[in-house]
DNA sequence: GCCAACGTTGGC
DNA sequence: GCCAACGTTGGC
């Protein structure tokens, strides 16, 4: 299986790529999308790429990158009463909702506004510069990653 | 803080 | 199964 790309949003006063420098690894808890859950659940790989994303963010855009850090697994807040993601209707027999662990790799130089990557050549088809996308967690072709790594000025 | 766009819920 | 109402996302 070849290596793949994603995207993840996350909201920087939440926790932001700082937040990952720092604590090296985390568990994407609390997606409750079910197309960011199915590519969480049955298509990343161990080792993949991913841009995070800081969104709600002055400015909005990519701030470095991370890679998947484990196979997928049941999402432990769901079953969690006192957690804001609880899902009463998810059971511990089969689990609704999944998360992967992601690793920290590195942080650009200087983020990379959404502006920057809007009217680029080769982005265009990418869901997060569609009108009106919100899907937290998105597929990244190779070119686009590689695209994305030139203009940030960073090598992978 | 506003609001457009979207996904989900629930009445019918 | 339709679709209006609602809550959420996320750029600005």
């Amino acid at each position: 299986m070849a290596k793949q790309y994603w995207l993840m949003k996350s909201e920087p006063d939440v926790y932001s790529i700082d937040d990952l420098a720092r604590e090296k690894k985390t568990y994407w808890d609390g997606v409750r999308n079910y197309q960011a859950r199915n590519f969480m659940r049955d298509k990343m790989k161990i080792g993949d790429g991913i841009f995070y994303y800081h969104s709600n963010a002055e400015p909005s855009g990519i701030a470095g990158i991370a890679k998947v850090a484990s196979q997928s697994y049941p999402d432990p807040s769901q079953f969690d009463p006192k957690d804001v993601h609880y899902d009463p209707d998810s059971k511990k027999d089969s689990p609704v909702w999944y998360l992967v662990d992601i690793q920290f790799v590195q942080k650009f130089p200087k983020l990379l506004p959404l502006e920057a990557l809007k009217g680029v050549k080769g982005l265009e088809k990418m869901p997060l510069l569609q009108r009106g996308q919100r899907l937290s967690v998105q597929p990244v072709s190779e070119s686009e990653w590689k695209m994305i790594l030139k203009l940030a000025n960073v090598k992978d």
